[in-house]
RNA sequence: GGCGUGGUGGCCGAGUGGCUAGGCAGUGGUCUGCAAAACCACGUACACCGGUUCAACUCCGGUCCACGCCUCCA
């Protein structure tokens, strides 16, 4: 199926074709691991997810490269303030990063390259651009990119360098480039960076923010791929300076498709730790919500825009979750034999939710989708019109739907092993009470079970246990 | 100053030149001993002002407002 994307470069959707013909190749902007990765972070990552789902939904074979960026200013400044090596301080970040992406159902990508174990990629890509005269070498021995030299400098950004004001928000002075919006493709050391350092042609030093994406990016996937993806505070100056280098460098074009998502924002205000409203996701956890509730809230609106998260949005979630595990507890419990067929029911919603995904991931149409078919299906149900043959059609379409999602409570298993003893025992007496018609007792016993955090429904086929929250 | 995004019913959030998006909350109802769940019904929204059109929330122009980027940031 047809799958169409909004490219940053020509900013409108196009039809995704891709250089290989069944196969996408993508790199993400991966965290850099100097601490523990927030929702905002989380947002661009489930994003690039549901990319790669939808791209998988479609046929496609994906290679993923996310990079981990463990050397950078930060990093060496909080590594030097713990007292640790620079390896050592940032293992737990990357070990916590794995922790939490496979917590929020994130899939794993193919390749994730650590910048520090490609240093030598990165020395030879400025060696390159310094022979083809992109690069020169300033007087405090760093290593700095030319933009003059490169015709299509802000093609992506569509910012005209000659147009901004420099220096209003960063002193010339402490730069020796040769213009502002120069950047350092190598940084010589300086005594702040302690034992952080590596060798080079040009002294000493470390590389500069933008070069690990283009060695990396080209080394597992090619000098030209199909997809970039990452925030859209990336697309400048950090997208477009990794054009400049790496098309500089190779003389041929570097991304085809640029997909970037937009900002998060908390309770309608910017995330901030000043403000109190910095969640990573262990805070979350910590705080009783779900990570499937969570990862949900995030896949709440169009990548493009901006998402607010609160927590009204996570205790929606909740709801919704749970609706959709009580149909699918109905559909398991399906006793009726005679199939009148849902075919045209499936196929409709299929259509939909594939032609919404495809649509540059429109996941709220999906979810329209999703919605719409659980209704029409509860109705049924309602009126004994599900065979078990159709209940497992339908459990197959949202478990089809699911490879986007992640999410939906598909092998939610009744309470069984976990009920406590206490919880089962009341049970027991309140069956007994509703044989012999004593609603009083029953009523009574419901309560109990309530205080003990469980909550009874009665249905035709007995009664029904769910956990509360 | 330059570039860009967006303003949809109580809240969240899709979409389209004419045909009910959807969710949550609310109200009424069906069912139920009660409750819950599920289902049904109801609210007739698209910032403002013009223009194009048989017809605009959807296209064009302008206005107002909010937000983002212009070397920390997903």
């Amino acid at each position: 199926m047809e799958i169409k994307f909004y490219n940053s470069l020509s900013r409108r959707k196009e039809e995704f074709v891709p250089l290989t013909p069944g196969v996408a190749k993508m790199y993400t902007c991966g965290p850099t691991v100097y601490n523990f990765a927030h929702i905002g972070n989380f947002r661009a990552y489930i994003f690039e997810d549901v990319l790669r789902r939808a791209l998988e939904y479609c046929g496609y074979r994906v290679e993923q490269v996310m990079n981990l960026t463990d050397v950078d200013d930060k990093t060496i400044r909080d590594s030097r303030e713990a007292g640790l090596g620079l390896s050592e301080f940032t293992e737990r970040f990357k070990r916590s990063f794995f922790e939490d992406i496979a917590l929020l159902k994130i899939e794993k990508a193919e390749y994730y390259p650590a910048a520090t174990d490609h240093i030598p990629e990165m020395i030879s890509l400025i060696k390159t651009l310094m022979d083809r005269g992109y690069a020169y070498r300033a007087d405090d021995g760093s290593v700095y990119f030319s933009i003059a030299k490169f015709a299509n400098y802000g093609k992506l950004s569509r910012m005209d360098m000659g147009a901004q004001r420099p220096g209003e928000r960063v002193c010339n002075d402490e730069y020796d480039k040769d213009a502002v919006a120069d950047f350092a493709l190598w940084k010589s050391w300086s005594e702040s960076d302690g034992e952080v350092f590596w060798e080079s042609p040009w002294g000493k030093g470390r590389p500069g923010w933008h070069i690990e994406c283009s060695a990396m990016s080209m080394k597992y996937l090619g000098k030209t791929f199909d997809i970039h993806t990452g925030g859209i505070d990336n697309l400048f100056p950090h997208h477009e300076d990794e054009i400049a280098q790496s098309e500089a460098a190779n003389g041929c074009r570097f991304v085809n498709f640029w997909l970037h998502c937009g900002y998060l924002t908390v309770e309608g205000e910017k995330m901030s730790k000043s403000l109190g409203n910095f969640y990573t996701l262990r805070d979350l956890l910590e705080k009783g919500y779900k990570a499937e509730e969570i990862r949900l809230v995030l896949l709440g609106t169009h990548y493009r825009k901006k998402l607010d998260f609160s927590f009204k949005a996570l205790g929606q979630s909740r709801r919704t979750l749970e609706s959709f595990a009580e149909l699918f507890r109905r559909l398991g419990s399906v006793e009726v034999k005679v199939s009148k067929g849902l075919g045209k029911l499936l196929r409709d919603a299929d259509e939909g939710f594939s032609k919404a995904i495809c649509d540059d991931l429109n996941i709220a149409g999906a979810t329209a989708v999703l919605h719409g078919l659980a209704k029409d299906v509860n109705k049924l149900l309602d009126m004994d019109k599900v065979s078990e043959e159709d209940a497992s059609e339908v459990m197959k379409l949202f478990r089809k739907f699911d490879r986007i999602y992640g999410v939906l409570p598909l092998d939610v298993a009744p309470e069984g092993d976990s009920i406590p003893e206490d919880v089962s025992l009341l049970l027991d007496e309140r069956r007994a009470a509703r044989e012999q018609k004593d609603y009083a007792a029953s009523d009574r016993i419901r309560d109990e079970i309530r205080a003990l955090g469980w909550a009874v429904e009665d249905s035709a086929s007995g009664q029904i246990l769910k956990k509360l929250h």
